[in-house]
DNA sequence: GCTAAATCTCTTAGTGACTAAGATATATAT
DNA sequence: ATATATATCTTAGTCACTAAGAGATTTAGC
């Protein structure tokens, strides 16, 4: 699983690169196509950037006309990003090979067995979420005092 | 498992942030603790950088004391990376919330479940090997000569 | 054996995305 | 009505990246 996500990292730096966009760029369309309409301040939260550099983001994607930004008329300091349903089409091209190595592989799998593999994934979803916030938790706690767990270490054969 | 690959990135950023290396810094550890000795031409290879980013890299690895240079006596061109053995033990810990999440995670299913999913994450990586190669192979070909395929896009509920 | 081409890493100059800090505009609380 | 909080944008400066080529070593051709 970690070669793959590693793996995962460098299919998303091939489709920026192809694509033209920045790398960032690309994970705030991602994010974009999951959430929807989001705010800025929303995708400096999840990105992990500064409110700036989202700034420069957003600005890059509407230049490229991928997406728009949208004042909010009830809270008018905020401001919404939607994409352009153009984009969809104009993106998801280049992860046509992903998706067709993944139903290749997926076609080896039962239904139930098909199931199972997506129960797992949503479990695994969450504890990758939970595990970041853990890991957030121990940059506020001083070396000494964090839980020096031995790590088991597998490598396969 | 989309989610889960975003996220997981963002793991990997946390984890950079905390450790206070620059991201590609990790990743790169990432690889030499995955294939183990490897070149600094290969690193470059695996990572898509340049050779000269990659020179960056190793430097700031080199002096954090996380890495260390070895000429190959062999071809005196080529400059072998080694993880210096107390490396591990100084970033593993940050990977120890991650690795909990994933032991709860895991407790959940059998041994043949278990089995199951192995078999699933290496077909995955092999999948996701060959979707980046295919993808690669996308910017050779024209723009109007791409296969257009239709995506099927699934919304979980 | 000697020259030319190939291979591998490093160097240099320039670019661009990022952060930190603060400005601006709007909303909420006392 | 004033102060504080919130949300985005602006600015200056930093740092990792690319492109191009230099330097060092190996391999291939004659």
């Amino acid at each position: 699983m970690r070669r793959s996500s590693a793996q995962g990292v460098l299919y998303g730096q091939t489709v920026a690169n192809v694509a033209g966009i920045a790398n960032s760029d690309l994970e705030c369309m991602d994010i974009l196509y999951l959430e929807g309409r989001v705010t800025a301040g929303r995708l400096a939260e999840v990105t992990g950037l500064t409110t700036g550099a989202i700034t420069g983001v957003i600005d890059r994607l509407e230049k490229a006309g991928l997406v728009r930004r949208e004042r909010d008329e009830a809270d008018r300091r905020k401001v919404f990003i939607t994409v352009v349903p153009e984009a969809i089409d104009k993106l998801s091209q280049f992860y046509v090979p992903m998706q067709q190595a993944m139903e290749k592989v997926c076609n080896g799998y039962s239904d139930e067995e098909l199931r199972l593999l997506l129960r797992f994934a949503n479990e695994g979803y969450k504890g990758v979420v939970a595990a970041t916030e853990a890991l957030k938790g121990l940059l506020d706690t001083p070396p000494e005092k964090r839980p020096a767990l031995k790590l088991k270490t597998f490598r396969q054969p």
